[in-house]
DNA sequence: AGGATGATATTA
DNA sequence: AATATCATCCTA
């Protein structure tokens, strides 16, 4: 059942937008006091030094201060105020470089997700009949998948993949085509096409 | 189409 | 200190 997971040299190994395609496939846990949930990724975007969309462009913030850190490091932000994004750091520590997970294929504890999507913080549960989320939609795009993964800033933010409650394990799947495109949801930087999926996969956040 | 919602970076 | 800006999601 263990697959083990990746370690810093797996992070490192490759430039930002090869990373964020290979870590396709991959599996990405959260090992939580709640219980174990888990999806593959099928959906990523590269955010580089040079790039006005980063947080890190131009910039060493406290907020990206992250990003700057080993590859492998989990930068995790607040996005809207009531969202939060799940990043893997990528590059040489003090290059602020870093890869959006998007979108998973959940694989493990769905039931768990599903709670999860349903919990409003600090507040009650959202009127249940109103909506039925499909597993499908447990984790299709970055603020539903942190929500369904059990992640948070406060707790999550500047660990590291190779140790700790959240992990990623090397590929499940293969053999797929990698479809590359504009990102999402950014007003600066819409020129460059890296956003990388799976082709026709289902759980991938939107299409173009 | 528009609103929720708060940290962050930037300007003054 | 004030404000514009978000790597989003949900409801209408």
């Amino acid at each position: 059942m263990s697959r083990g997971r990746l370690s810093h040299s797996f992070f490192q190994k490759y430039n930002t937008c090869l990373l964020a395609q290979k870590l396709l496939g991959c599996e990405l846990v959260h090992d939580s006091p709640d219980g174990l949930t888990s999806g593959i990724i099928v959906e990523t975007e590269a955010y580089l030094q040079n790039d006005p969309a980063s947080h890190a462009y131009n910039r060493r913030t406290v907020r990206s201060e992250p990003m700057y850190g080993i590859a492998g490091t989990i930068y995790i932000y607040l996005i809207y105020g009531m969202y939060q994004c799940f990043n893997v750091v990528s590059n040489q520590e003090d290059i602020g470089e870093a890869v959006l997970i998007r979108a998973l294929q959940p694989t493990r504890g769905m039931d768990l997700m599903y709670l999860r999507r349903l919990i409003v913080p600090g507040k009650i549960i959202r009127p249940i009949q109103n909506k039925k989320i499909s597993n499908v939609e447990l984790c299709r795009g970055p603020g539903k998948l942190v929500k369904a993964m059990g992640i948070e800033r406060a707790v999550h933010n500047n660990l590291h993949l190779s140790e700790g409650p959240i992990f990623i394990t090397p590929p499940m799947k293969e053999g797929f085509e990698i479809v590359s495109s504009l990102r999402v949801g950014i007003n600066v930087g819409v020129d460059l096409p890296y956003r990388y999926y799976i082709k026709d996969n289902v759980y991938v956040s939107k299409h173009s």
